[in-house]
DNA sequence: GTCTATAGCTCGATAGAC
DNA sequence: GTCTATCGAGCTATAGAC
């Protein structure tokens, strides 16, 4: 039985290193620009042994994408379920926007696989992946809810846009990121200033 | 010579007619999945027939990344030096804001296929178009250096990363801007009160 | 200036040896 | 489970007729 659970940890191993060139991939060129001979020789196999560990491109895809809305859905829960008990507002979604700028800069290809290819994706895989997407977007709308809740959010805000617009904003700081330059963490406190109390002076 | 004229009006209209249909269809699909057969069906012509007047797909997606930030750069800058001289700080940002996200969402594919697929083009292409979207760049840099020597900008924000974060933020709600469900000038105006005081009740 | 035809590649996917 | 070999399709770009 340990000879049956080792060649299935070979088996798993080999289609986490297919995944993980996948991503990585996806992240840098885009979905098209992807060959199934590229991600084989990334993951240093020939184009045809893929095709015993996924079925067709689509499939890997779909994958990546959903591995990478899971790890920050995993991430940003686990803050909000720690705080929202005994955290101020203003700091919880502060921490919630740490951990989803963090895992999207620093800790996953998929996360930000993810966030370049979601639009370029055949139809039929984009809808698949959103069922996924929807249940994260639906974790913020509940940090949110809570923190109206308790009065510290502006009552005139459309928490609906100002999701879609965090969320946006934040996954937007791929196209400029530069570790050399700041962390992801100095980014992210600087985000989350900007979006509680704003540009202006008062 | 007006014989000569109409000639140049007619070639002028055709390469128009055939970048038009490239910047729609980049929008949509992405540099690497539109193909050349795919933008000379949408233009009305043969596929060999495009490279009469364009050498290349770079060629043509070079000139459709240009064309998009020197329409968006053109509306703002007007925006800029229109207010700058009579407005409020706060008024004349919201004011560049609506500019930027108005001509985005709703006058030309251009932009949007810039926002798109400029990660996506190959590197040479890329870095060329760099020098373009730099210019744009460092108009917002004026507008907000403009506001922070009146002292209306809170001293602690870094104006280089707000100027990411700004045109990232604005440039995101493509991927979820549904004219149906509210126009430009609305979210427009409603991420400028976001960026301006931010979301929390003090 | 637009057409047809095609050269020369690369693509996703499959078949079958080992 | 991985390999080699290949099919059929679609790609960019070019050549040459009209």
């Amino acid at each position: 039985m340990s000879d049956t659970l080792a060649k299935k940890d070979r088996a798993a191993e080999t289609r986490t290193r297919i995944l993980d060139a996948a991503a990585s991939l996806f992240r840098d060129k885009g979905y098209a620009a992807v060959s199934l001979r590229g991600i084989a020789d990334a993951a240093d196999m020939k184009a045809g042994s893929v095709y015993y560990h996924f079925k067709s491109k689509e499939e890997i895809v779909l994958e990546v994408l959903n591995l990478g809305i899971e790890r920050v859905h995993k991430t940003v829960k686990a803050v909000f379920d720690t705080g929202k008990g005994n955290q101020e507002n203003a700091a919880l979604i502060t921490d919630a926007i740490c951990a989803h700028l963090e895992t999207l800069l620093e800790h996953t290809d998929y996360t930000s696989a993810n966030v370049r290819i979601h639009g370029q994706v055949p139809e039929a895989i984009r809808s698949e992946a959103l069922v996924v997407r929807r249940r994260y977007e639906a974790l913020w709308d509940d940090i949110l809810a809570h923190g109206k809740a308790a009065g510290d959010i502006r009552q005139d805000v459309d928490l609906k846009m100002f999701r879609l617009m965090l969320i946006g904003s934040l996954n937007a700081t791929l196209e400029w990121f530069d570790p050399e330059k700041g962390s992801a963490r100095d980014i992210s406190r600087a985000y989350a200033a900007i979006l509680l109390n704003g540009l202006m002076d008062k």
